[in-house]
RNA sequence: GUGAUCGUAGCUCAGUUGGUUAGAGCGUCAGAUUGUGGCUCUGAAGGUCGGGGGUUCGAAUCCCCUCGGUCACCCCA
């Protein structure tokens, strides 16, 4: 080490360290959000965070090829000299979602698995963004997945169990947008946009709920729309009541199979969940290529960005030659945290935590039962060591638990001082 | 990836038109005091002013580059 430079001791760019008292709010709520799950008859698998880039890449990648992190080949494999483009030198990458590794898995493991099967996944992605907000490059996903239902059931136990999941954490007055790309599609198309331009025309449309009408229609025509045609789909899109928004998409063009299937989805789990609104919205789009049909996008009034997005993915098996229909939704852990933090909601009390002050010189043995008999007893405890006579420990005890709780912790904290104190004492909750 | 903005002690920030040994509060450490524990008093430690280069007699302060944070776009959890 001698010379060396002092490192800086920073995480790296759009990565995260994570406090000890975010660890414990973050476990307690991943816990909540895990038991909702198990108890809608999910099972959790785990992936790894690598996968090969041929599995990550293996149809239209498109945006994600440009979030992935790559991985190096190593040893005589990575030949720098002959390689002309990054793909050469790579043959894995970090996974920027938990869908593209469920499926590797089901095509794998499916021998073994229940069918349908409903999985629960909860970990990090990554994506090489720049950071901001509500946005790292490396984020928890926490997910839910049926492999192997084609009937809007899966969309239905998907939403419900998700929503009840939110609603647990302590949720309420959000939202389900529903949609299915397909009836999108049939829209654009008999508005007479051409085929090559749909799925670009779909991403301007998304943004009518943020942008002026206007805007959008210059965006669209940017993208390649006429201007006519341009104005007159955004004209009839903002015009649709919200409830009745099957109805309008039938007038525009849309088919029976996927206004059916909303309406079906729509119908069984709008009142599934106490403080969750569900609602068909055709503007909903969702950015993800691999979506077939449903698509579906959580938001809260108190967040920007959506909390939660999923959809049907019924041809992402056929890259591992499996013919099975999948349906999927992602929280977005981070950001449900984040947005429970401004809204500063009321956490549910934690364990007890108790500080049980000795003096090592005298009371060791002592005070080595005595945390035994506490921890059997369900507290946490952390001894600390303070010679009888010397200055109080109660400060600096006092601001620990300060810290720990701005972090996030939700626990009681207690002490007790032994030779003075006959039980545990209220610090601070 | 494009654009904007910011970066001073562990934390929150001051720092006047560039001018002598860069400040405060909180926290930390030491001592004193306090008979109901986190009070009070005194003192101390702690800063390559994100990093590098340039302009200048002289830069935290002006210019360039770079790294990092934040925000918008893109896209998305």
């Amino acid at each position: 080490m001698g010379g060396d430079q002092v490192k800086s001791s920073k995480p790296f760019r759009g990565m995260k360290d994570v406090l000890p008292g975010e660890v414990e709010r973050r476990n307690t709520l991943m816990g909540i959000v895990r038991a909702v799950y198990r108890a809608h008859g999910y099972l959790e698998i785990e992936t790894p965070i690598v996968e090969s880039l041929d599995v990550l890449f293996g149809s239209g990648g498109g945006e994600n090829e440009k979030l992935t992190y790559r991985l190096l080949k190593r040893g005589e494999k990575l030949e720098i000299n002959e390689s002309t483009t990054a793909d050469d030198l790579c043959d894995g990458g970090l996974r920027f979602d938990l869908t593209v590794p469920l499926c590797r898995f089901y095509a794998e493991n499916m021998h073994r698995l229940p069918k349908p099967f409903r999985s629960i996944q909860i970990g990090p992605s990554f994506r090489a963004e720049r950071p901001q907000k509500g946005r790292y490059r490396q984020f928890t996903q926490a997910d839910i997945d049926i492999i192997g239902d084609p009937t809007q059931l899966a969309e239905i136990e998907l939403i419900t169990a998700s929503g009840h999941a939110l609603h647990t954490l302590g949720l309420t007055d959000f939202s389900v947008r529903l949609n299915d790309r397909r009836a999108l599609d049939q829209i654009l198309a008999k508005a007479g946009i051409e085929e090559h331009l749909i799925k670009s025309a779909q991403i301007a449309l998304d943004k009518l709920d943020k942008l002026p009408p206007q805007q959008v229609v210059e965006e669209l025509h940017l993208r390649g729309v006429s201007s006519p045609i341009a104005e007159g789909i955004v004209g009839k899109l903002t015009q649709i009541p919200p409830h009745k928004a099957i109805d309008a998409m039938s007038d525009l063009g849309a088919e029976e199979a996927p206004l059916f299937s909303l309406q079906t989805i729509l119908q069984h789990s709008s009142h599934s969940v106490k403080g969750m609104r569900v609602i068909v919205d055709p503007l909903c789009v969702r950015g993800l290529g691999y979506y077939t049909s449903t698509v579906f996008e959580v938001s809260h009034p108190a967040s920007q960005s959506s909390i939660a997005g999923g959809g049907r993915y019924d041809n992402m098996l056929s890259r591992f030659g499996l013919d099975s229909p999948a349906c999927g939704i992602s929280l977005g852990f981070d950001r449900i945290l984040a947005m429970m933090d401004e809204m500063r909601l009321e956490r549910p009390k934690g364990a007890k935590r108790l500080y049980l002050i000795f003096d090592p010189e005298i009371e060791l043995d002592v005070a080595l039962v005595t945390s035994r008999e506490y921890r059997k007893a369900g507290y946490l405890v952390s001894m600390v060591s303070h010679r009888r006579g010397s200055r109080s420990p109660m400060k600096r005890l006092a601001t620990e638990a300060e810290e720990l709780k701005r972090q996030g912790a939700s626990e009681e904290f207690w002490f007790q001082t032994l030779g003075e104190d006959q039980e545990p004492r209220l610090l601070m909750h």
